[in-house]
DNA sequence: CCAACATGCGTGACGTGTCAACCATTCCCG
DNA sequence: CGGGAATGGTTGACACGTCACGCATGTTGG
């Protein structure tokens, strides 16, 4: 109708939308399930330790940390009290802020991202780029780079 | 070095994945959050509704709703006990097969996605399509058909 | 100085998702 | 028939995520 107000998409944009949506759901488990079965770490506790195997010592900030995930620092606190009932990472007080703490990386932590990491990048590699020629790449990335302009208006 | 057996992404293909990690995670949170505030839904509940207004009667086998939805029976039977709690939908047994379950759409259920439904698509046109020029669309579509194709090897 | 306010972080409640185990019913084959 | 296997669905345990709140420490202006 000409005065319809909330128009819906057309045909292609719903194609695409309901490709997105299924892409977004089963990649996401494809890699987790991977992860889980060849190195007993969820997609999360890889987001966490190679942020902690990138700064020095492998001890951050909690705030620090959470920035550099994207994540609420709700979340944050409570994956690493998880993560922390495993071994994987700990917690440390702060000399010079009474309120702050840091997460650190553990010797099993750091084991198990180096076990982890070939595997998980050969997954993302196969089921995500060896699916795409180069110009595709650049085409997905132009397009997320505008969809994150809308997302993170800064 | 030349006897890598698991090279790592090239830069491009690096930023490539961070972005669309970082879309990923963020526009189901701002598309859910819209959603919530606005007609005190999730996602996951307008998913259910849209499957259920468009099938007959509003009334859907659990497992063909499953189905539809690309979810575990599993995640559906944990789901459809919350939207019961809330009026949404209900439970009918099924006359045919003793073991079978009905989802039935509540008249509750058809008022909420009925007032809902335009403001999501708003969001969603708003934060994705608006984003995009048609060529962009496009390339997005392939790249994603391209990767479902890894990820449903049918 | 000290009373408000701000900051850094944790916790509890609850919704969401997966896996494994569990009924009950139905199917199917000997 | 009758008894095992398959099917449809639910449940429990647990990991993940968000929100609202709480609590301690730090900061600041009167």
């Amino acid at each position: 109708m000409a005065t319809d107000q909330t128009p819906w998409l057309d045909d292609r944009q719903q194609q695409v939308w309901r490709d997105w949506l299924r892409v977004g759901s089963r990649l996401p488990a494809a890699l987790n399930r991977q992860l889980q079965r060849d190195s007993d770490l969820s997609l999360q506790d890889f987001d966490v330790l190679v942020q902690l195997t990138d700064v020095d010592e492998g001890r951050v900030r909690v705030s620090a940390l959470a920035a550099a995930l994207g994540w609420e620092r709700s979340r944050l606190s409570h994956h690493v009290t998880r993560m922390e009932r495993r071994g994987l990472v700990a917690r440390e007080e702060c000399d010079d802020d009474g309120r702050g703490a840091f997460v650190v990386l553990t010797p099993t932590g750091r084991a198990a991202i180096e076990r982890a990491a070939p595997g998980h990048v050969r997954t993302v590699r196969s089921l995500v780029f060896d699916a795409l020629a180069p110009a595709e790449v650049e085409a997905l990335g132009e397009a997320l780079a505008a969809v994150l302009g809308r997302l993170e208006p800064s």
